[in-house]
DNA sequence: TTTGATAATGAAAACCATTTTCATTAAGGA
DNA sequence: TCCTTAATGAAAATGGTTTTCATTATCAAA
């Protein structure tokens, strides 16, 4: 019997118990914004969002989420020099579409780029690959990312 | 008349002086260790090794030199998730050798490769054109890393 | 449903790399 | 040598993130 907003429904709830985590009030609040969400946001934005909301959930429990989070997979922490980590949700098997990112170095903001992707990751997984065995190094992960200056701050000569 | 350590014979004393910085027994000694480094130090790591020799060498001082030189392009600024920045000296047109990074998220050894980089550059360039068009991006700069577990911190189970 | 062990939390304080402030020093052109 | 002002050191400030600790809430067991 389902009223108003009936707690412990989302797809994560398996993954949470599974690994011996409490399902908590906060904890969905941030991955309910975190798989709503276009952008790339900071454990701030998050905490302004969710605080209209829920006004009981603070931001040291943001910053804690976030990197249970991020430790279980479902979201990425992201570092784009801004001074501040980033994160973006990564989403089920279902929609995951790999991709990379174009960071202007004006106004900082970010392009999400799938185009050549194909061809990118070929050639990762070859140099991963030779480097993996040349270095004995055992290589889980990459970060590319181009930066530059997006249209509008080029048109502001 | 050369008498034991003679400043301003660096070939870098041009560069400062062509853009209007003024040659500082800091300046130099920063850049020489970075220019005898094989690694990626901080600025702690440069400030103690100048500080054995020139105590009088502040650690803002060097914060501001690695400013001004990575402004220059004579150091390249590098952040390997570690919680603080890592400098490298920006070898000169003669020993430059582009390379990237391998970094280990257990120990933070960070391995200079230059294996596999001509293709790599070659599908760089071939996707910083066609990004550039596509969303009118002025791309200057990429970040490629990959992350990973060295032998040795593989070795220990 | 009640109970109890303990995981999770919020508020405040601590952390810590980096930046800012400001009075003092020194580089280098005149 | 003189003088303008860039450069500097010490100390304080900054700001994102983490730690501390007393309190609360989850959920397995009874
Ligand atoms: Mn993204
Ligand atoms: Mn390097
Ligand atoms: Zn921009
Ligand atoms: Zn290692």
């Amino acid at each position: 019997m389902p009223r108003g907003e009936c707690r412990g429904q989302g797809w994560w709830h398996g993954k949470f118990r599974g690994c011996g985590y409490r399902l908590t009030l906060g904890r969905e609040a941030i991955l309910d914004i975190l798989s709503k969400s276009e952008s790339h946001l900071s454990a701030e934005d998050i905490y302004v969002k969710i605080h209209t909301r829920y006004p009981s959930v603070g931001l040291t429990t943001v910053y804690r989420t976030l990197d249970v989070l991020s430790s279980l997979g479902m979201v990425y922490k992201l570092d784009f020099g801004d001074g501040r980590s980033r994160y973006e949700f990564a989403e089920g098997p279902k929609g995951a579409h790999h991709h990379h990112h174009l960071v202007c170095t004006q106004c900082n903001k970010i392009i999400d780029y799938t185009d050549f992707i194909d061809d990118e990751v070929e050639l990762l997984n070859q140099t991963e690959k030779g480097l993996g065995q040349k270095y004995k190094f055992k290589i889980t992960n990459h970060l590319i990312q181009f930066y530059g200056v997006c249209e509008e701050c080029s048109g502001k000569k």
